[in-house]
RNA sequence: GCCGCAGUAGCUCAGUGGUAGAGCGCACCCUUGGUAAGGGUGAGGCCGGGAGUUCAAUUCUCCCCUGCGGCACCA
């Protein structure tokens, strides 16, 4: 007997092992037409898997967020076994479900072409229309190699033999055709219906690893129905007029050009961003006991050498020669023999000479050292996003130099500031990730040991949430990475926190203990925005380029109706701007109509038009964006709400 | 850096083996108009760079550069 407890909390029971398309059959007819799998006491199952014990089942239908993964997980089988159908000799390697859609990598000499990618889309629909039943088989280990070998899939082939022993290797049949696949799968081929599109080719590594062959991607998208499908098609055309790269070319804030390439031309207008979120977190920095320094651009590679970014990460420093160039124009320009400066790829090195300055006691401590330091990386090409990957950054760094006792401390008031800044910036959707030792590193397990268990427990200490990002930590010590998500889903480092034990060991950073002894300092490197130039593109990307008021580049435009009103407008623009406000004026000979749309899709927060009417009555006609209306204020009365709203989020607080 | 795709006016894009076109923007003129496009005229292009094929290349081929989407990398 076997007793299957259904979600309402009833129990059936059955003479002896039974299917969950068994069970579906014995409940109702509607049902059993609708099941596509099945989660027995919590995992997800075929409909055909015998259930031998008692259990919970729930049988559910493609409707389902478990049925839209099944639907994406058939839909890469689809792909695979489309293309296989189409360009036979093509290597089949993995194709996993991920947001959204589902990818599957190739191996084929040959490149795929978009027109390919109709082809096989057209082939996958007609496969769904041959409704090709799904069957698994449990295979023996080496027969299955032998097996993927023959057929002459070397890369299926090393999966199973990188499988661990005594794993079962299921092979799914779609019809003729089969993959080895954890599963588990729709009941057939119908099931996936044809709400699915392929999106994009890419180059992938095998295995992830660029020592590896680059495989041919193809991603798609697949949802349960049409009106899905459509509306996630919607949402990324809405997300691409959200990029920051585009907004920030529409709305004049910055360029960029390929003599400075990975490098930005800040615009006047951009660079008021800049500046106010500058100001904005120098306040906070200030008012959390930061000190404030300025450290060289340029340093010697033996100091380089010493801090380990030498050995690490010298490929992508900028290396300058310490020596005066040729002025003759038929020589080589540099001898290729002098000493080699590079230009600073991060502070922290800096910051420790200017703590090695004279004898620091444990009273001292914590140092916060801070610097809006501009730092070189020589990022590689393929790596380079607009103002999210830049080659000459500015962070918004500090190091904490403290005792370990003060760790847990320090950790609580970073997060305290980090969540407040973030709230005041409206970001409110951050993942957190805790990364840990990777394969390269500096210091000893012991460190390490000590340097993840001290961040974690203050991480736990303060209840945060966080996801654990195995061997993604610097080469120094461990890192909580402060995650935000761009229009189109990606997600990018921001704020960073990170423990270190190694750079005071190697630099001989030390203090003085209360015994009279000498220590090292802990260092905790931290940032809050993480870069100006990836925050702001972040910014512009969460506000759709509407940004809040206080950050806005131009905060008023002041726009005349009739040239009469030019020398009232003018005045207030005057009041306005003693209000503490960013105003224009628009006194062009364009109607009012042409003037209220071109500011509107210039994302100017608030338009003050004046006519005659306001001219006599010392008024102003508010119009703000995104509303169809405007309210009628006296000039004193704007002049008085625009400038409290324009206050930094901060300094609005009593 | 690797794979794929792309590069035509300031922007968005059309186009052709015989050296180019639209809309918006810009300039000038008319228009003084009450909350998302008033009208007219005009200027503006080494068709990303280099080489090759050809009588002729923006168009075809190759190389390079840059950009885009991924991958790898991200102190």
């Amino acid at each position: 007997m076997v007793a299957i407890t259904l979600p309402d909390g009833s129990v059936r029971e059955f003479d002896g092992a039974v299917t969950g398309a068994g069970i579906a059959e014995s409940l109702s007819k509607s049902l059993a037409k609708k099941a596509v799998a099945v989660k027995v006491d919590g995992v997800v199952c075929d409909l055909f898997s015998p259930i031998k014990t008692d259990a919970s089942v729930e049988i559910f239908s493609r409707d389902t967020p478990e049925g839209l993964d099944l639907i994406r997980h058939d839909a890469a089988h689809l792909l695979a076994q489309a293309v296989q159908d189409l360009y036979p000799g093509t290597q089949v390697t993995i194709g996993p479900v991920i947001t959204d859609g589902f990818y599957y990598d190739f191996a084929r000499d040959e490149p795929f072409s978009s027109d390919d990618l109709k082809k096989i889309e057209k082939r996958m629909m007609a496969l769904v229309d041959a409704d090709l039943p799904t069957r698994k088989e449990v295979w023996n280990r080496s027969d299955a190699i032998a097996h993927f070998t023959k057929m002459g899939e070397s890369y299926k082939a090393e999966l199973i033999t990188d499988l661990p022993e005594g794993e079962e290797i299921n092979i799914y049949y779609h019809g003729e055709w089969h993959d080895l696949c954890l599963g588990p799968h729709l009941p057939s081929t119908r099931h996936i219906g044809k709400a699915f599109k392929l999106i994009k080719l890419a180059g992938a590594y095998w295995r992830g690893d660029n020592r590896n062959p680059m495989l041919q991607r193809i991603y798609g998208t697949a949802w349960a129905n049409e009106k899905d499908l459509k509306a996630y098609l919607t949402r990324i055309e809405e997300a691409e007029k959200r990029d920051h790269r585009k907004l920030g070319r529409e709305m004049d804030l910055f360029h960029f050009q390929p003599e400075a390439q990975g490098s930005v031309f800040w615009h006047a207008k951009g660079y008021l961003i800049w500046r106010a979120l500058e100001a904005y977190i120098r306040r906070q920095l200030d008012a959390d006991g930061y000190i404030e320094v300025k450290t060289p651009q340029i340093l010697d590679s033996k100091f380089w050498e010493q801090s380990g970014h030498w050995a690490k990460f010298r490929e992508s420093m900028f290396v300058v020669p310490d020596e005066i160039p040729s002025t003759d124009d038929d020589a080589p320009v540099l001898s290729g023999k002098s000493d080699l400066l590079a230009l600073k790829p991060m502070n922290c090195p800096a910051h420790v000479q200017i703590f090695k300055q004279g004898i620091k006691s444990y009273r001292d401590l914590p140092i916060r050292m801070a610097e809006f330091g501009c730092c070189h990386r020589n990022e590689a090409h393929g790596a380079l996003h607009g103002l999210m990957r830049v080659r000459q950054m500015t962070q918004d760094d500090a190091h904490i130099f403290c005792r370990e006792d003060q760790i847990t401390d320090e950790t609580r008031r970073f997060l305290d500031l980090f969540s407040h800044v973030y709230a005041d910036m409206g970001m409110t959707d951050i993942s957190y990730k805790l990364a840990t030792r990777p394969d390269t590193r500096v210091g000893d397990d012991a460190t390490w040991d000590r340097a993840e268990k001290a961040l974690a427990d203050a991480l736990t200490a303060a209840g945060l949430e966080f996801e654990l990002a195995e061997g993604e930590g610097a080469f120094y010590g461990p890192k909580l990475e402060f995650h935000l998500t761009d229009a189109i889903g990606r997600t990018w480092q921001a704020g960073t926190y990170q423990l270190d034990y190694v750079l005071p060991e190697r630099l001989d950073a030390s203090y003085v203990d209360d015994k009279g002894a000498r220590q090292r300092p802990v260092m905790l490197h931290r940032a809050v925005f993480g870069t100006f130039e990836r925050f702001i593109g972040l910014l512009i990307e969460h506000y759709a380029g509407r940004m809040p008021l206080w950050l806005a580049p131009v905060q008023v435009v002041v726009a005349a109706i009739t040239s009469e009103a030019d020398d009232y407008a003018r005045e207030v623009v005057t009041t306005l701007k003693a209000a503490g406000l960013r105003v224009d004026l628009d006194i062009r000979n364009e109607k009012i109509n042409y003037k209220v749309r071109e500011h509107s899709h210039a994302k100017v927060p608030a338009i003050a038009v004046v006519g005659a009417r306001e001219a006599t009555e010392r008024k102003v006609s508010l119009r703000r964006l995104g509303s169809q209306g405007q309210s009628i204020l006296t000039l004193d009365e704007a002049a008085q709400a625009l400038g409290a709203e324009a206050a930094p989020p901060d300094l609005r607080r009593d």
